[in-house]
DNA sequence: TATTTGAATGACCGGGCGGTCACAATCGAC
DNA sequence: GTCGATTGTGACCGCCCGGTCATTCAAATA
């Protein structure tokens, strides 16, 4: 990003990003249109590439917007987080979800980001932020003490669901829009599931 | 698709189809390009729209080819599929990685058409093959009698988990190429998590 | 008011896209 | 060998892309 658009108004700096971060998480990287987005701003072609001086750097500015934007609120879920492999699912999706909530615009850049996107973005994000991304690491300081099979197994179950669940909340995202609703449906359907989890599927042997 | 395409000696089809299968597996449907099928299959692109009247349709046409590749294989399976739910699932997942096993090919394009893609076509694909797909149900005539819980919240937890191994298995096929070592260490892990499924993570209470 | 200066503009560039079509090549009938 | 019909070809079309830059505009200085 340049020093002009840091320059810029924050009314119109506000513009822009809405209007880029709209089009990468409707249509992904390659898929957006630096036309679409000049004229979703309200600026000239000329002026967004005197601001950034590519397409790439666009999407890394709005890439660090949405970390600085999120991770703090991860951070701070995660220094609470309980032992119990369960809980800390509960904790993680309901904060996810409310970072939905808060920002669904930045949500949606943020699950787009992790995804589908050109290589030497997903490598560029990776450099900036993989550190940040490990830090939600759902497994470290785990309690597997009660564990019945080897912790790894358990964690790979815990990953395969956990990208089950990204993927529903993606599309819950992209029908229901009462964040208070969805919200509050999610985490009921989350709460038996994990319960599931906790205790398997059948009752207790006779 | 048009009757000169298939008044085609055997082997150029193939060509043909394999190009465009790799094409639209590689890249989706938005990214894959006509010019880059035409090179890879050796025919000059005038060709290519004289068998085929639009890239949407040559997309149709493989999706069709591909789903009476693999369904009959799909309905084999679910036909003796037992009614424990984890069993099921066990079998319906080595029924998928055989399939990527026996036609990587044709499995890495079935996987692109079930999500990433242009509206009109993911409308078209569900119109000629939702019931067939509907027919890959893992949930109807489970036993559900044991179960703790409502099933439809067994069935959601489910859904969640064939989603996390659905990706599991797509970034695995894009590393790993030799099919029989990549179906051993996948049935390995699949049986010990569906054991956890089964009777939870924690050892039964004391 | 005249002059300077930095920001804003949009016509334009080269290139790739899906798709077309006038023409060339090929083949079978006689 | 000739001729009509069928098939194959690639230059070309209009469009949109990311990105450029000569020009215009607006505000500050003198």
């Amino acid at each position: 990003m340049n020093d002009s658009f840091r320059r810029l108004p924050d009314e119109k700096k506000r513009r822009i990003r809405d209007a880029a971060l709209e089009e990468f998480a409707q249509r992904g990287f390659d898929g957006a249109s630096t036309n679409r987005i000049v004229a979703a701003a309200g600026i000239s072609k000329g002026s967004l590439f005197k601001y950034f001086s590519s397409k790439d750097e666009l999407y890394i500015y709005l890439a660090d917007e949405t970390m600085a934007e999120i991770i703090p609120i991860m951070k701070s879920r995660i220094a609470a987080l309980p032992s119990d492999i369960a809980e800390r699912i509960g904790l993680m999706s309901e904060a996810i979800i409310d970072i939905y909530v808060a920002n669904p615009r930045y949500y949606r850049f943020f699950m787009g980001m992790l995804d589908a996107g050109a290589r030497h973005i997903q490598m560029e994000i990776m450099k900036r932020h993989g550190e940040a991304l490990g830090f939600m690491d759902l497994f470290s300081g785990v309690d597997d003490r009660r564990f019945r099979l080897p912790a790894e197994s358990v964690f790979l179950l815990i990953k395969w669901l956990f990208a089950g669940i990204k993927q529903e909340l993606f599309e819950l995202t992209s029908v229901q829009n009462d964040p208070g609703l969805l919200k509050q449906g999610f985490m009921e359907r989350l709460d038996t599931v994990l319960d599931l989890m906790e205790h398997g599927i059948y009752r207790s042997e006779a």
